[in-house]
DNA sequence: TCAGCTCACACTTTTGAATAGC
DNA sequence: AGCTATTCAAAAGTGTGAGCTG
């Protein structure tokens, strides 16, 4: 939950709503970032964004409205998260980023073919514990360790039209978690031991110059996990083993699996020893104890090179890799002759010896196994959260309502109290995920959303099932050409590096350090954004599980993010660090995450070294010469800081989850009315419209657990993550970091210029792989 | 002493380039 | 010459277990 101070772009007044709008035939401005004035503008800034954003009512507001209204987003892989969740969902996180499995796999529905929208992850908090797994459950042990910045992960195709994000499944599997406070790769930072909720926002790209309207938050209370790094409960082990495709080396069948290892080891250990008695004796007495077996698995001779300084003369007949073969030849082994162990020996001499080539048997297996991964038996799962939470191996589950995947409304209201809390026990209410534009105001209760980056993960290339780079959905003739990383756009922040580093091929200017955001909020470019709109024909639909959609839920941290950048009117080069959001359509400055090259035609125009100013800038290039008061205000001095937004986090209260539908604050589009929403293709009875309103069931363990359902009501909103909230947190549990508004992650050496500072990152091992992020937090990532 | 974390390891899938064939 | 299919190697994603740390 983002709060408003965060955001200072999003409160843009209702003047720049036109400018933020689309306009397909406009042509590209490009105005220099960071204008002299900036900062003085900034100061500026704060107070606006603290005021909820102005509701602007339009002329096709009710039409817009009732579109947004009808967003529904579904959890494709839900039977597969509840299997996970029924025993209490694990994350690894590991220094370097881990994915998150299962991955989040959306449907959306509902959306504006037309319109542009932009995706975001976030992970907040559930309460204010820490966990241990005891007695084969989690129970809380303790405080929560300080919160740290929020980050957000900017799906890669974002921004895309809705036409887009509705021909495929919507895939987060390129987020990454990391326990590392100092990452510096855009990953999603949490604390190990902790219990997370995922969220996924949805913001119209105009939106991101006028928050407040139009951002629609989802919840799946069965997503909830807690971070690990290491797997506590076997079970987990088990169920992520049997699911995700590149564990499967250690399924039974597996060339991983511990009977294998188990293998392996031994015939080490043999290898080792008989390495030994060949130093220490003749090499040639050794042979007498050897069988002859008649090949050598390349894996063993890999064992016997690796482990032996040298080999002895072949001539002499010792071969090391066949003493593997010969349990008898090592003590210790004898333990291990059961019938399972001389099973996974003969496995293992059969797979050596094929060379390669697998049993037929174990690769349809495998295979089949692969192919479940995505789609885990539903039989399986009963007992959803309520379940679990009853269950003494699973965590306390927050509280989920029973029948619904869904997720719930941003909390506008302010939690008065962060008491301390059994998670395990006290059943938990969810509070609104979402808050209305109206609700911006409120933001710092949205507590989560305070510091937020933006993580913009490496994209992989598109594909029907995975979403696709923006470049290539907008149309697969002109995916190349639609988007452009403007010069100007830097990400200050070396963590913002990675993740917006243009790949060089993306970079032809070679500012592969600096990150444009305001692709995101950017429009096609005149040129190609007719091509944008029409192509995305490419419908997967699979709808499998039943979401719940939470619409209108405040994307808290994203929000303040991209509403922090935006354009300057001045012609002055923007500053090196400063990451720009383009509002103008004719060269979207969407840095997009490492793509195919084929799709990686996205030049930096202008690009010009200047004074880093630590701010994310979105400029709409259009829109800047036409409000320049707006610009000013919106660049904060990238010194400045907003007042702490974490607030103490209020316990979980045992409750019904309602949505709230919030109130939609269509901006005003005087440019060009909105097509009518494309029909919902989803006809799944799990995805609701946003406006309407039905109450959660309460938590209730007792029942299986099936997806409904649920609507929101703004006074029903729970708050997800009530800890968080808007009086002043408990200097206690988030002291470290103050929020800053425009501040992207902070570029490890803003003293080099723009154009070197990849180098500088490459050198650091910052891959651009990994994918630009933005680092809302004041803290330096690097 | 122990819980938690880090790292190397082996295995797997994924991805992109190179090559062959049409 | 252009396109598609196949092959191969490299990169990246997994859980495991040993070792380290506080």
């Amino acid at each position: 939950m983002l709060s408003m101070e965060m955001f200072p772009g999003l409160a843009l007044g209702p003047q720049r709503i036109g400018d933020c709008f689309y306009r397909e035939r406009e042509a590209p401005v490009h105005i220099p970032l960071f204008p002299p004035a900036s900062e003085v503008a900034a100061k500026a800034l704060p107070r606006r964004l603290l005021a909820p954003p102005p509701s602007v009512p339009v002329s096709n507001e009710s039409a817009s409205a009732t579109q947004k209204d009808e967003v529904k987003m579904e959890l494709e892989n839900s039977s597969l998260w509840k299997q996970f969740s029924s025993v209490g969902t694990e994350m690894i996180i590991t220094k370097k980023g881990r994915r998150m499995f299962p991955g989040l796999k959306l449907k959306l529905s509902g959306l504006n073919p037309s319109l542009r929208y932009i995706l975001l992850l976030d992970i907040v908090p559930l309460d204010n514990s820490r966990y241990r797994f005891q007695g084969g459950g989690w129970q809380a042990v303790g405080a929560a360790e300080a919160r740290l910045p929020d980050r957000v992960f900017i799906h890669p195709d974002s921004p895309a039209t809705g036409a887009h994000w509705q021909s495929r499944t919507i895939s987060f599997h390129y987020a990454k978690l990391t326990n590392n406070t100092l990452d510096t790769q855009g990953h999603i930072i949490l604390h190990s031991l902790h219990r997370y909720q995922p969220r996924v926002h949805v913001i119209e790209a105009r939106d991101v110059l006028r928050w407040g309207g139009g951002q629609h938050s989802f919840v799946f209370p069965e997503t909830q996990f807690i971070t690990v790094t290491a797997y506590q409960n076997s079970k987990i082990t088990e169920l992520k083993i049997n699911s995700n495709p590149f564990a499967k080396g250690f399924r039974e069948d597996g060339m991983n699996s511990k009977r294998q290892r188990d293998a392996r080891q031994k015939r080490k250990i043999a290898v080792l020893t008989e390495t030994l008695d060949i130093v220490n004796c003749d090499p040639c007495d050794s042979t007498e104890l050897l069988p002859q077996p008649p090949a050598s698995g390349a894996d063993l001779q890999a064992l016997a090179l690796a482990s032996l300084p040298a080999l002895p003369d072949p001539s002499c007949g010792f071969r090391p890799e066949e003493t593997s073969y010969q349990d008898t030849l090592v003590p210790e082994q004898s333990l291990d002759l059961s019938q399972e162990f001389m099973a996974s020996q003969m496995s293992d001499i059969n797979i050596t010896l094929a060379n390669g080539i697998r049993d037929p048997t174990g690769s349809e297996k495998a295979n089949s196994m692969t192919e479940r991964s995505d789609i885990m038996p539903e039989p399986s799962y009963n007992s959803s959260f309520p379940a679990a939470q009853a269950n003494s191996s699973s965590f306390p589950s927050a509280p989920l309502p029973q029948s619904s995947s869904s997720f719930s409304s941003l909390p506008t209201t302010d939690s008065s109290d962060t008491s301390d809390h059994q998670p395990l026990i006290s059943p938990i209410n969810y509070p609104s995920l979402l808050s209305s534009s109206s609700t911006l105001s409120t933001a710092s209760n949205t507590p989560s959303l305070q510091q937020t980056s933006f993580t913009f993960p490496t994209p992989p290339p598109s594909s029907s099932s995975s979403p696709q780079s923006l470049l290539s959905s907008s149309s697969s003739s002109t995916t190349s050409n639609n988007y452009h990383t403007v010069p100007e756009t830097i990400s200050p922040h070396a963590s913002a590096d990675a993740s917006f580093h243009a790949s060089p091929s993306t970079c032809q200017s070679g500012l592969q350090g600096q990150v444009s955001v305001h692709s995101l909020l950017t429009q096609p470019s005149q040129q190609l954004q007719a091509e944008l709109i029409t192509t995305e024909s490419n419908s997967t639909g699979d709808q499998s599980s039943g979401a719940f959609l939470y619409p209108n839920i405040v994307p808290t941290n994203p929000s303040p993010a991209l509403s922090t950048v935006q354009p300057l009117p001045s012609q002055n080069p923007p500053p090196a660090l400063s990451c720009s959001l383009p509002m103008h359509g004719s060269s979207t400055y969407f840095a997009p995450p490492p793509a195919p090259p084929q799709r990686q035609h996205l030049p930096f125009s202008n690009m010009s070294p200047s004074p880093g100013h630590p701010a994310l800038h979105l400029p709409n290039l259009s829109h800047q010469a036409q409000a320049p008061s707006f610009a000013a205000a919106a660049f904060p001095p990238s010194s400045f800081t907003y007042p702490p937004s974490t607030l103490p986090h209020p316990p979980f209260q045992p409750s019904s989850c309602l949505a709230v539908a919030s109130s939609f604050q269509q901006s005003v589009t005087p440019a060009a009315p909105l097509p009518p929403a494309a029909p919902n293709p989803s006809t799944s009875s799990s995805t609701y419209p946003a406006v309407e309103i039905s109450a959660i069931p309460p938590f209730n363990p007792a029942p299986p657990y099936h997806p409904e359902m649920v609507r929101h009501h703004p006074s029903l909103l729970p708050q997800l993550d009530p800890s968080i909230h808007s009086s002043t947190p408990p200097s206690a549990l988030y002291p470290a970091f103050k929020s800053y508004p425009l501040r992207l992650c902070q570029d490890p050496h803003p003293s080099l210029s723009v154009p070197f500072r990849h180098l500088y990152r490459q050198q650091h091992g910052h891959s651009l792989s990994q994918g630009s992020y933005l680092d809302m937090s004041t803290r330096t990532v690097f």
